[in-house]
DNA sequence: AAAAAAAGTGAGCAGAGTGCCCTATTCAGG
DNA sequence: CCTGAATAGGGCACTCTGCTCACTTTTTTT
């Protein structure tokens, strides 16, 4: 796998502080030539170093303002079919495979708590879903954010 | 709060399909002028509609492979400051306030087991967090998504 | 039904950013 | 000492943006 020199770490640093820059403002404010910083990034692109790019939609202003995440426990050996069919609940907006407790964590967005208490029926109506564990998200006390971790390699 | 028409919809939509999408080809696939979804686009904008603007960064890139989901019971009273505390872990990216079995929701990332086991030590050793439980992902079987909750709404 | 307000269209323009090209310079490793 | 990679600097055609203005269509209000 490709690994980060400082540069690069300087690069993804500007990018987390504004993410919209352009390469001239990163050119500018790394003391870089705009070629350097467009090889850069294309080197970056290509050796996956990005997810995607994302201009982050409120689930609130589409009439989801609640979050919750439900622990899901199912039989393990129908895990596949099941995860096809969590895929097709509009309101399951991710899930992760989980080795712990539970086998997946399932996060989900509802109008109101009767709705959550809906959708956490219609999981537990999937052949093979065992039990869930629901817990409703009060708030995002520490938004995403990789920057401790970049500010940390220097 | 701004309530939004189809046209709102289709843009969302279209912008999920591909959130690097110029205005131009908004207007294009829209068949709209380009005036109407630029005044379209900065009312959404002003409404908060968006939450933000995001090159995600791969943690693996980072040097940070593995993901894990740990669940948090703490003293409620001292639940503040133990927020304080966590934000100074680099390794968490984010944490939920939650209401249900645990207190707290923190996801972090890191290099090995023996990393999760070390952050694991440094979460408990906070004052007022009681218990910690663990969970390893192991794939996020469903990306984050919000297309079938636009598509639902025409 | 008529008037007013809101939304959309089409056009234009200056400035900025992009993708691509080519060449010169610097610097480290063989 | 030579080679190759990284960087810098310049240039060029093109697209996108932000903005303004005038005009038409649609919707709402009176």
């Amino acid at each position: 796998m490709y690994s980060l020199d400082k540069t690069d770490t300087k690069l993804l640093q500007a990018l987390s502080d504004d993410p919209r820059s352009t390469f001239v403002a990163l050119a500018d404010t790394l003391g870089l030539s705009r070629n350097t910083v467009q090889a850069r990034m294309k080197r970056l692109e290509d050796s996956g170093a990005f997810l995607g790019f994302d201009r982050r939609i409120n689930p609130a202003t589409l009439g989801y303002p609640l979050t919750a995440f439900i622990e899901v426990h199912v039989q393990q050996k129908r895990l596949a079919q099941i995860v096809i069919d969590l895929a097709l609940i509009p309101e399951i907006v991710q899930a992760h495979g989980m080795s712990g407790q539970a086998d997946l964590l399932v996060r989900v967005v509802c109008t109101d708590a009767a709705d959550l208490f809906r959708i956490d029926g219609t999981i537990l109506a999937c052949d093979g879903v065992e039990r869930t564990e629901t817990s409703l998200a009060m708030g995002e006390v520490i938004p995403y954010r990789l920057t401790p971790l970049l500010d940390r390699r220097g």
